[in-house]
DNA sequence: TTATTATGTCTACAATGTAGACAAAATGGA
DNA sequence: TCCATTTTGTCTACATTGTAGACATAATAA
């Protein structure tokens, strides 16, 4: 019964919601804009999601290369089943947290969306 | 600009939800509850806390023994003011990840309350 | 060709997470 | 009295996850 990390969280999360698009950059731009105002680097990125795959949490395969300045081939990232459990897993306890903190702290004051 | 880490933000939110009855034990069974059906282990909840005092999240006191069979004095948990800051920042960070998921990977099934 | 952009890999370390043995205080019952 | 039991806490050692940043490579424009 492994359970996400908390980057390991974020990085899924990230490819999810690329749908389809979830390379490198996108989805190191994608985690942080999803965990700001913290930063982080493509390194830490990278490392994650070769432990993903490592894991069968994630699977990946090599795309063309693309005709932009600079574009080459890049290493796309789909989610497996079990990563999607996982994620989906992990989002129950986040939301418990999230109550329970809510009720206690009182507003978080986020406005959803 | 520290974040917490996973078990730091589930141990953190079990002090909030005890409300002046958080200590070692109590902490712990509430760690249980809020991360369920994973696991937690004394040893994991105590190294926490002492990580969490140093920086300065939480504080700690010792209180008189009590008289039930075997009872003795325990030592109590309260969030301080920067990691009620922490906390609250983690949420928004948890609910973003959470919204996200629920939108991409569709109705997660817990009941909002 | 070389500078520049886009992309990915690697290494090494710091921080966090976890298990389980051990210790000690209190007290009820032999 | 003193020992077994309950409650509580400490400690050690290690595994996993998180992070920074240097380095490598491909493509192309100039």
């Amino acid at each position: 019964m492994e359970s996400l990390g908390q980057f390991e969280q974020i990085v899924l999360t990230a490819i999810l919601a690329l749908e389809g698009n979830a390379y490198g950059v996108t989805i190191h731009a994608k985690v942080e804009e999803l965990s700001r105002p913290k930063k982080a680097t493509r390194g830490a990125v990278y490392a994650t999601l070769d432990r993903m795959e490592d894991k069968g949490l994630i699977s990946s395969w090599l795309s063309e290369p693309t005709k932009e300045r600079g574009g080459r081939s890049r290493r796309h990232y789909r989610i497996e089943k079990f990563g999607e459990k996982a994620l989906r897993d992990s989002a129950r306890t986040a939301q418990r947290l999230v109550e329970t903190i809510a009720q206690n702290l009182g507003g978080l004051a986020w406005k959803p969306r």
